[in-house]
DNA sequence: GCAAGGTC
């Protein structure tokens, strides 16, 4: 398209729910002739025809939902707010993916076109700055059912008016789902959090997905459980036939009466002979497969989450279709040649495409059209180098399952023999294979072969013994990962996209173990739960629950009720369901008893309470934590490492005993901590600061937990915060090197934030930090006593003070860890530079982008005391 | 730390 044409003609922006839709709306509608762009998401331009005009198209995309939807700042807080609250609460609606800029780039792409048309039923229209009022800039809705060029053309074809219900019912589930999920999250997780020792979580979840979904494992496993065997007993006449022994079955199966089988046995033993009363042959066809829909779990042993990953992973690099699909069937223009013909380079069946091709393959068995995508299908040939391993065996499962739905179907011969015994009737059955068709290249379909030998009717054949098989029925097995999947679908609990999501989270939140051939085992915490919501209030763990807020959903979809009216009602259902709920918590809480040990019973005391000054309990179980039992309180510790009492300092905000928190090794390190302080830090501003170091694979989150220990704590006066432990700007990154107070004989330095460390002369009898600053570069002066034997000062002199940096000596004796130290002091002189010419309050702060944060929660500090 | 729903 020329520049020139773009100028005059009447722009149209289309938005897909997705970057692959949109390339293929515009690769349909430019006949594959535009341009494409980069932004936020691709951008496809081209010339076309619009509604009889010609017009110049823009065609891009959000990636997924633009919107999610959360409770405002002050609702965040556990401590403060009570979760019956939430119900009334504002939600606030945020950019899903704040980073990827989507509105920004759509309200950018909107701007100058005069028309819109939406392939998606989100409610973004005001985010591209296009009015549903405004007549002369209109908004059409494009409904197509899969990403063919016959249904793209047909879409445009057909443009409807946006439904607003449409999105209003997106808006409504969320809001349900956000205020009834973390109400019931929070309020169990408080209330059992920390009352039991060897109950191992961290949240207590509740879901109208994940919830019920974990019901059906726990009923399964009840259905085990109290399944009572039951004996009965079966007939099993043996007889030879050509050289073969053959154990014959029991037309009556098996009967439940030892008194009843045992007259039969003696009839049929008396019965002496078998008469062979017919003889049948019956032609069988086992039809070759529709199309693959969502990949099974079961049929190659990968969890759902991982197949779909690994699907997911094939798709993006071109090999398979999208993998996320309801549909078994193909469109009606789908081209299986091609698609066929991709194949026949592949070394293990190549050879059986090529026949397939030249002897003419089948269309595929008519499945069900979802309305989403078509099947899943190879795009192109791969070899095990190019994908890898597991994919791999993906891959050839997608391939094998494809060419079987255009192979023949299978056929084969059974065979059934009826004898009759004393009266009584038997059988025995073959099979035999006579064209393998798609079961060559699906062998896991195959057909399993008996052997017959032949039989004539009338013939007689002795009976060589009766036995009388004594069973007993047994209970089902837990149930497996498909077998979820398929309950799951049945009841309409979560989508295709999320089911596998929310067995993840059962399993995450240790409700659920998966245990050999994927079957799915609740723990005592998931059996204790659903037992307990079925002595409260059984809805809460029925499927219906989840249907209840889909059928009042689809109402508003469908324009039949009126949005906040929905919402309204059902969060009063909800509301009312959740004050029960907490009114009768103690239900719940005496199967919880029955199953765990209460935490006053267990631990050992370590170090004082700062509110009532006993001792509180030291659980070393995970998570580890300290439990107060004349508070009742729970103070969480870092994990990984020891605690132990910190010499019975105490903590000047709030009288609790600090504790010492250390990592093993070489590379440990060693840090106090307040117990009070860690789990509530007491400054405006920290929780940010934190915040800004918790990103993925900071050593600061593994190492400190998420709390705030004293080398972290601004306290302007306290002998234990970074004020008066901290030495200088880590040379790593943004933390500062705090003293480590308990590292004697071998002293270090560590950072409150990162890894680094730097090791101080070793055996010194004591080095402490003093309230001096270095004049040069702002750190703080350290006083070393040496050890007589081996000081490095004159005259056998053994006391030094001297700044870490700029000290000759010192420079001398300090050593940093991991990386070359020339490295290292080229970048402390940097931190040295910086921190000399901003100046600023607290060591480390130099090269900090967030220092205003630590001068806030300072001046708290000031104000505080 | 909390839901479910999309898709990267």
């Amino acid at each position: 398209s020329s520049s020139s044409s773009m100028a005059n003609l009447p722009r149209v922006l289309m938005v897909a729910e997705k970057p692959s839709i949109a390339l293929s709306i515009a690769s349909v509608l430019s006949h594959g002739q535009m341009s494409t762009r980069r932004g936020s998401t691709e951008v496809h331009e081209f010339d076309g025809m619009f509604r009889g005009f010609k017009a110049h198209y823009r065609v891009t995309s959000v990636i997924g939902h633009v919107f999610s939807v959360d409770f405002p700042e002050k609702y965040q807080n556990w401590a403060t707010i009570d979760p019956q609250d939430l119900f009334d609460a504002p939600i606030l609606k945020k950019e899903s993916n704040p980073k990827a800029h989507i509105c920004r780039h759509l309200s950018n792409e909107a701007r100058g076109c005069s028309y819109m048309v939406l392939w998606l039923d989100c409610d973004l229209i005001e985010s591209t700055g296009f009015d549903m009022k405004d007549s002369k800039r209109k908004v059409y809705r494009a409904r197509f059912s899969s990403v063919t060029e016959k249904d793209i053309s047909k879409a445009m074809d057909n443009l409807v008016e946006p439904n607003r219900d449409e999105a209003l019912a997106v808006d409504a589930r969320q809001e349900i789902d956000l205020k009834v999920g973390v109400a019931f999250s929070r309020f169990q997780t408080s209330y059992f959090q920390g009352k039991y020792q060897n109950l191992d979580c961290r949240v207590i979840s509740y879901g109208p997905c994940q919830t019920p979904t974990l019901g059906f494992c726990v009923q399964r496993y009840m259905h085990i459980n109290t399944f009572k065997p039951e004996k009965f007993w079966a007939l099993r006449p043996y007889i030879i036939k050509d050289g073969y022994e053959l154990q014959l079955e029991w037309e009556r199966r098996r009967l439940f009466d030892l008194e009843a089988a045992t007259v039969f046995q003696k009839l049929v033993v008396e019965g002496r002979t078998a008469k062979v009363m017919d003889v049948s042959e019956k032609q069988e066809v086992k039809g070759r497969p529709a199309g693959l829909n969502t990949v099974a779990s079961s049929a190659l042993g990968f969890g759902p989450q991982t197949a779909m990953h690994l699907a997911e992973r094939l798709y993006t690099q071109g090999f398979i279709s999208y993998p996320r699909t309801e549909s078994t069937a193909y469109p009606s223009s789908f081209d299986f040649t091609d698609t066929l013909r991709a194949q026949v380079s592949n070394p293990i069946w190549g050879g059986y495409v090529q026949r397939l091709l030249s002897d003419g393959f089948h269309k595929p068995k008519s499945g069900t059209d979802a309305g989403d995508h078509p099947p899943i299908t190879p795009m192109r040939a791969a070899t095990e180098v190019m994908v890898g391993g597991d994919a791999w065996r993906l891959y050839q499962y997608v391939c094998q399952h494809f060419i079987g739905t255009v192979s023949p179907n299978c056929k084969y011969i059974r065979t059934k023999v009826e004898l009759s015994i004393g009266g009584e009737t038997f059988h025995c059955t073959g099979q035999r294979v006579t064209e393998k068709g798609f079961t060559a290249i699906m062998p896991w379909s195959a057909v399993d072969e008996k052997k017959l030998p032949s039989f004539l009717k009338g013939e007689r054949i002795e009976v060589i013994r009766v036995e009388l098989y004594e069973g007993n029925t047994a209970p089902p097995d837990y149930l497996t990962e498909s077998e979820l999947i398929s309950l799951m679908e049945k009841h309409g609990i979560g989508t295709d996209a999320s089911i596998p999501v929310h067995i993840n989270n059962i399993g995450e939140r240790n409700y659920v173990q998966v245990q050999a051939g994927r079957k799915l085992v609740p723990t005592a915490l998931g059996i204790t739960l659903i037992r307990g919501y079925q002595c409260i209030d059984p809805d809460l763990c029925l499927p219906d629950i989840r249907s209840f807020i889909e059928q009042q959903i689809t109402l508003v979809a469908k324009g039949q009720a009126d949005h906040s009216h929905v919402v309204q009602h059902v969060i009063q259902q909800f509301r009312r369901k959740f004050s029960y709920f907490v009114q009768q918590i103690e239900h719940m809480d005496a199967l919880f008893e029955a199953q765990f040990s209460p935490l006053a019973d267990s631990g050992r005391a370590l170090s004082k309470c700062g509110k009532c000054l006993r001792y509180m309990k030291h659980i070393t179980a995970v998570p580890p934590r300290l439990f107060c039992g004349t508070c009742e309180e729970v103070y969480y510790l870092p994990q990984k490492g020891t605690i132990k009492l910190y010499k019975e300092l105490t903590c000047p905000l709030d009288n609790f005993e600090l504790v010492i928190y250390s990592v093993p090794g070489p590379e440990g390190k060693s840090f106090p901590l307040c117990p009070y302080c860690y789990n509530s830090p007491p400054f405006e501003g920290i929780d940010t600061l934190f915040g800004a170091s918790k990103t993925p694979n900071a050593p600061a989150k593994t190492k400190t937990g998420s709390g705030m220990p004293c080398s972290l704590c601004p306290h302007p006066t306290c002998q234990h915060s970074v004020r008066n432990q901290g030495v200088c700007a880590c040379p790593e990154c943004e933390g500062t090197l705090v003293l480590d107070p308990v590292s004697f004989p071998k002293w270090k330095l560590n950072c409150n934030l990162c890894s680094c460390i730097v090791l101080l002369p070793e055996g010194a009898h004591r080095i402490a930090t003093t309230s001096n600053r270095c004049p040069e570069c702002d750190s703080a002066i350290i006083e070393i006593d040496f050890n007589k034997k081996t000081t490095p000062l004159e005259n056998g002199a053994t006391l030094h003070q001297g700044c870490v940096l700029c000290d000759e000596l010192l420079l001398s004796l300090v050593e940093f860890l991991k990386r070359k130290s020339k490295e290292l002091i080229k970048k402390m002189e940097k931190a040295v530079h910086s921190s000399t010419t901003s100046g600023p309050a607290v060591p480390g702060e130099a090269t900090k982008t967030g220092t205003s944060i630590i001068d806030t929660a300072a001046s708290a500090v000031q104000s505080f005391a």
